[in-house]
RNA sequence: GGCGGUAUCGUCUAGGGGACUAGGACGUGGCCCUCUCAAGGCCGAAACACGGGUUCGAAUCCCGUUACCGCUACCA
């Protein structure tokens, strides 16, 4: 179920590999082997029925990839179990016998890991073999400065998924957390671009806090390059009832306001007709400080508006206008209204626009609706 | 406690001895645009943890202190 999690989150980040995964319980024989091998040769002796290893007083120490030169003594270190009195192995002797029977040459994970470093060098000693390049990449904190846990929020990537994050955003994101290109750069639209650009040199050494508002910019900055006629089809099928052009268009003009997918669904559903419009907080507040008033401009923009000959853009806006003027309103009072009966909300995009996206028929509707 | 790692704006970071009046981005404050806004434009506040060295010169190198993080399991 845990490997799961992980593969599912490479899978949606659009990250891939080549081989496994490989299963720790696969190699049981091999590390018991591994282990009696020690064992008969002084490196690794019994106790209590599980086998420990050994530390010698010897200086243990690696160039580490990410940071430099790190040194441990061999007397600051105890003598460690490898196999278990049930004859099972112990985290850092089955990946140092794993490794070396795989022939692996480079081992990067988090700074966590740290410690355990040395203890496994001392392994591939005692086997006689040549310890890989190892990497400790920092670790990525939550808001709190502490290390991400369920109360942070989500849990694995993929949850970000459901937040309406585009996976090519996280990406970017979560590489820009302990890494920098150099200079100024900071938005990858391209993968490939990224991977070329990337480099150990870049890698910081010390943990980065996750920051949910940078993510959700970032996201934002993708929407709008993927661009409209793209997004329609990662945003999956909460506009799949709708014509692909419709929905292009009903995407283009909520982006703008939208930093999550999740924005773009809610505003562009609304705007359609999928979900109803109920004047969220704000704008009940807006009608209920003048109802009549409210209903009396809605009034007339529907009048004005039903015999319109110029459902566009430019038409709307002087319609709409002409509506405040003869009959001594402010534009606001006018246009605000209009928002409200079409979106339910005091925020959108301009009111002339609006009316051509929700279209002639459906505007005159909801505006005749919020009149009565 | 011991061992290890790390230390630049609130956050992510640029910076590899003079180019630093320390740059960018998110966030934040203000202004403009304007029918509204989470959009766009402009402007601002905001940091080299501290103390010693080295050097003509230190955010950059060295040492110490402090703080934070990690490990210290017959977990991974």
């Amino acid at each position: 179920a845990f490997t799961q999690v992980i593969l599912d989150g490479m899978s949606w980040l659009g990250l891939s590999w080549d081989e496994g995964p490989f299963f720790q319980g696969a190699g049981l024989a091999r590390h018991q082997a591994d282990a009696d091998r020690l064992v008969a040769e002084g490196k690794a002796y019994l106790d209590d029925g599980a086998v420990r290893f050994r530390v010698q007083h010897e200086e243990v120490a690696w160039d580490d990839a990410v940071h430099a030169r790190i040194v441990f003594h061999g007397k600051d270190l105890e003598d460690f179990v490898i196999l278990r009195a049930d004859r099972t192995p112990v985290y850092n002797f089955a990946v140092v016998s794993d490794d070396v029977h795989m022939r692996v040459t480079h081992v990067f994970r988090g700074d966590d890991h740290i410690s355990n470093t040395p203890k496994q060098i001392l392994l591939y000693r005692a086997f006689g073999q040549e310890p890989p390049v190892f990497g400790h990449v920092p670790m990525i904190l939550g808001t709190d400065g502490k290390k991400l846990s369920k109360r942070h929020g989500a849990t694995a990537v993929a949850d970000y998924q459901h937040e309406g994050i585009l996976p090519q955003a996280m990406t970017n994101f979560l590489a820009l957390l302990g890494w920098s290109p150099g200079g100024d750069r900071e938005l990858f639209f391209d993968i490939g671009e990224m991977i070329e650009a990337f480099g150990f040199d870049g890698v910081q050494g010390k943990a980065a806090v996750f920051d949910p508002k940078k993510l959700e910019w970032m996201n934002a900055e993708h929407m709008r390059a993927i661009g409209p006629a793209r997004l329609v089809g990662l945003l999956g099928d909460g506009l799949s009832t709708l014509p692909p052009a419709r929905a292009e268009a009903l995407v283009a003009a909520v982006l703008p306001r939208s930093r999550t997918t999740l924005d773009v669904l809610r505003q562009a559903r609304q705007r359609a007709g999928l979900d109803p419009v109920v004047p969220d907080e704000k704008a009940a507040a807006f009608i209920a400080k003048d109802e009549p008033g409210y209903r009396r401009a809605l009034d007339l923009v529907t009048q004005a508006l039903g015999s319109a000959a110029d459902w566009s853009a430019a038409g709307l806006e002087a319609e709409l206008r002409r509506v405040a003027e003869s009959n001594g309103m402010k534009a606001g009072a006018v246009m605000q209204p209009v928002r409200i009966a079409l979106t339910g909300s005091t925020v959108s995009e301009p009111v002339n626009e609006l009316l051509v996206v929700v279209g002639r028929e459906a505007a005159l509707g909801r505006l005749g609706a919020g009149a009565r």
